[in-house]
DNA sequence: CTGAAAGCGCTTACAG
DNA sequence: CTGAAAGCGCTTACAG
């Protein structure tokens, strides 16, 4: 096996072209590129001259050429706040399973989420011209809002809706409206000293977990002590000692919210330790229903989100739009389901 | 609000270039390039004037000119089995974060555990002319192979080490010595009867589990049907319907090896639901060590892989190899961490 | 430290 | 169905 150390890259030189494809089918560059992608515009016998000449050359189109000459790039670019994330992997798998299939490279960075980051990377990313981007949320620097509105691409912001006004297209779920969801269902079980528990805290989940209180305030059962949130991401390992760190302020509460079904874990997990029996001396309700959460003991009551069709509608929103076409609909609420488990 | 329904994407006419810029700061489309990419290259006073002249005008560089016109294109390719995947998610996450604040912008595509949507994912990429490639693994289509030589670019092939020669580089982990590794320990702590659950089946769980069973062959303790794998995905769901299959037939198990750790997961709460204790009457260990394995009851006994370190080392010798450095060690075994646990 | 010329590899718009 | 010309917006290589 030869290695190839020292070679960093394709000069131009050397490279094979459309010309030399041309050059060797006997037709004009015009025609091999109709040939490469309009081929029902070129007569059979020219198509397959070409195409063997690509094969016996070993041609590679050169995309950047293409983009570079032509209206379009071919690429959609997607801003999430974190890329190992099992929430947004479910999303990304939504955009890429339509984007991939339509021709469309996905470029995708991470906002860490942070609105700074956000900012650079979605500059970084008009860079490459993308023929219409995804971003995560409806909060963004206004300055990034003035250079979106600048690049006049199709743009629809995923994950939540009706906070405020897009800027352009809008699908997600109302996430006051799921958090309100989760404590009606809990104060109908019964449950009254109802502890809450936040990590990430970003927009939506502070969202998730205005609803939730809000709806424990019209009933008076609002209670601050009983709110335990953190910045640190969310894991298993944290819901673990958030609900240690809770009942530790609070022994008397009968059951929890947590914001996200990991943290969710964590605590089911800590009770097992303590012989906490759940729900009967304390009930736990997650968010998302990632994959795990029918399976663990007891099986988990949590909000299932649509993370998949979230991104498949943004990137058809955005393929329908690149098609010409003017969406009656520019903003989607793709709703919720509460899934009543042994949890709570 | 405005809607921007219509608008389909910047045509060439109206954006604003370079030479715009240059006029506008009263310098050459070369200065303001220079001021660009080598700005210490320029005067401060003309370095100021073109950036004042860029806010002004709102410039946004376009990348496709660039890699055009340039030697490099600033991207990088990654080629992984799923983005939807805790593994992966890590390996990404590890790339993600040299090459980010390298100025080198990801390419990311699925195979799906298919080695022919890989061949074209990657003809697809290299129409990009990336400056690097990280593809998982070190089998692939022969008419791949021979794309990639052509291509002469960095490749770094990752996750495992060892099972054949690299095309150009390599990092990863041995799992056939991973499997082998716990396979001894679970001998070691005196099991005898040991199944083993695999699902997806790709190249790397295939051999985790050949090293484990050749382990168990040496000690005259092999047998095949104590084995049960499937192609599916690896879920908590099916650890716990395969782990629920596997007693049917060997109601006499002592431990069972799960290909993953989410398998384990499922193999677990299958073992809560039916009252077997974990370890005492079933031991039970997993692979890769994710997240939330040291919390769940029992711990769970796991192969801690370097994931993120996978990712992160890949992108440093493609930066290295950028820089045109010529690398002594092309081929990096990372090793593994055995965490024994609570439950084997 | 700065600039004029040429060209990267395609596609658009116009013909025929 | 096919082609000759021009140009997309940058950077390279060469000067000075």
């Amino acid at each position: 096996m030869t290695t190839r150390q020292g070679q960093t890259g394709g000069r131009s030189k050397g490279r094979v072209t459309l010309s030399d494809v041309a050059r060797m089918s006997g037709v004009s560059a015009m025609t091999v590129s109709r040939a490469l992608n309009e081929p029902q515009r070129v007569s059979e016998q020219v198509r397959e001259r070409v195409q063997q000449a690509i094969d016996a050359l070993g041609y590679i189109p050169n995309r950047a050429a293409r983009s570079l000459a032509g209206t379009r790039s071919h690429t959609i670019a997607v801003v999430i706040p974190s890329v190992s994330n099992a929430v947004f992997n479910n999303v990304i798998r939504g955009i890429y399973d339509v984007c991939a299939p339509a021709g469309y490279e996905m470029l995708m960075g991470n906002t860490y989420y942070s609105v700074q980051q956000e900012s650079s990377l979605i500059s970084k990313f008009l860079t490459h011209h993308p023929d219409g981007m995804i971003v995560t949320g409806l909060d963004m620097a206004d300055s990034t809002r003035r250079q979106l509105e600048a690049a006049a691409i199709p743009l629809v912001q995923i994950m939540e809706v009706g906070t405020s006004a897009p800027l352009d297209m809008n699908v997600g779920i109302s996430h006051s409206d799921a958090g309100a969801a989760m404590a009606r269902y809990m104060l109908e079980r019964g449950y009254r000293r109802i502890g809450v528990l936040g990590a990430q805290m970003d927009y939506r989940s502070q969202r998730r977990i205005q609803g939730f209180v809000d709806v424990l305030a019209e009933g008076g059962l609002a209670d601050d002590r009983r709110v335990l949130t953190t910045s640190e991401p969310s894991t298993v390992r944290l819901g673990g000692q958030l609900l240690a760190d809770l009942l530790l302020r609070n022994p008397d509460l009968d059951a929890v919210f947590c914001c996200n079904d990991d943290l969710a874990y964590g605590a089911i997990y800590e009770c097992q330790r303590r012989h906490i029996r759940v729900p009967q001396q304390l009930a736990i309700a997650g968010f998302n229903d990632l994959e795990g959460s029918a399976c663990i003991n007891p099986s988990l009551t949590s909000i299932q989100t649509p993370l998949y069709d979230i991104g498949k509608t943004a990137a058809q929103m955005l393929m329908r739009r690149l098609a010409g076409e003017v969406l009656q609909q520019p903003v989607v609420d793709l709703g919720f389901q509460l899934r009543a488990r042994e949890s709570a």
